[in-house]
DNA sequence: ACAAGTTGTGTACGACTGTACACATAGCTG
DNA sequence: CAGCTATGTGTACAGTCGTACACAACTTGT
């Protein structure tokens, strides 16, 4: 038998879904990918596959996962770097856009999963969008920011804020991540979105009927 | 050769076009389907695809024009019935929701495209919501709803209506169509996201900077 | 009515697919 | 050291894929 390369364990479940994840970002749609194409650009034997993942959608489900961690850091580097309140849009959504460029692939993935063909997938994505809208509100809330609106209506205010935001993450994905112009039309864009969102939540209110 | 099936001019092609959307509508994605496969469910010869559409994303392409079709129906139906302003957020949110479960396949199928893997298809789909929301802004133009707004910032404030709704169409697919609690749920909350939007473009000016 | 064009059918083929099986190698535990 | 388990390899096979080609049947223009 040929030579067999050394290897640290859980390399080859690594290389599967980063394969995964680069033909994703080479424009393909995830649900169109088949086990021995991974396996190809992962430079592996088709059979290796079933050593890590049951299927294409359990490699999704383990990507979704990894797609949380990457949200979190995400995150982290947001409050960090938020500190007074009146550039918070500007900062969070240039974070946003960074990582989204920095993790191309990984948002990809992302948008494309959320009106995918696996239902599990779509529930995980979903289900980080919602981890994500919570502790945005308790961010918020913690900053005395919004404290005139009670909690379901500050939840719905953060709920809209990211699907805008995950709206956007589809532009950006539409365009090359060397346009900048195009990229930084999107950023003012999302921006004034979130403006005109959060001026809303700030006379909501009296409307709440 | 066995007997040929008596046939309309392009009926083949509206098979295989609702072929499509059938199998998109059992939950597979657009991306992932062949011809073989269509053609299969259409009831057709394999062959007989090409006489019709080059590939699959040159069928994915004639599918996003008779979205606009749909698309263009709902709308004037929204315009017929939305009389009194003072109901015009339910009213329209109502008629979206019913035009989206009645061609739920075609609702499905703007859904994957909008992250999908043909660029033709994705630019078509955006196109179609462009359109949409520059119509809306006539509309409010018309009603001086918002006569305060410059035109940029009035068609800014569509097109997040637009893309929330849009967004709320990838929730409404999540969900069973007989479901009625989950589907009124997901009205109301897309009510209330266009009454937060609206609340913020009725205060926009001050902040417009 | 006849020629031309259009549309659907049947057959064929090479490439690719998912996956089963037996086997080899590495690392861990005793 | 022996043996066990986890992981990677190679081979194999039946099914599916896209698509080329020749042919049949219907439609249309003259």
């Amino acid at each position: 038998m040929s030579e067999r390369k050394k290897r640290k364990p859980g390399e080859t479940r690594e290389k599967l879904m980063s394969a995964a994840l680069t033909l994703v970002g080479k424009g393909r749609h995830f649900a169109s990918l088949g086990i021995r194409e991974v396996t190809r650009q992962a430079g592996v034997v088709p059979t290796s596959f079933y050593r890590h993942f049951r299927n294409m959608d359990d490699l999704g489900l383990q990507l979704v996962d990894e797609l949380g961690l990457v949200l979190r850091r995400m995150m982290r580097e947001a409050r960090a770097n938020v500190l007074q309140a009146d550039k918070l849009i500007e900062e969070s959504v240039g974070i946003f856009i960074s990582h989204a460029q920095a993790n191309r692939s990984f948002f990809l993935f992302m948008a494309q999963g959320l009106a995918g063909e696996s239902r599990a997938i779509q529930d995980g994505i979903r289900s980080e969008m919602r981890y994500f809208a919570s502790e945005l509100a308790n961010d918020l809330q913690r900053l005395k920011l919004v404290d005139h609106l009670c909690d379901g209506d500050l939840e719905m205010t953060c709920d809209l804020v990211v699907r805008s935001v995950a709206f956007s993450l589809t532009d950006l994905m539409g365009v090359s991540a060397e346009d900048e112009y195009q990229v930084e039309q999107i950023r003012k864009r999302t921006c004034r979105f979130l403006q005109l969102i959060f001026v809303g939540a700030a006379h909501w209110d009296n409307k709440h009927l």
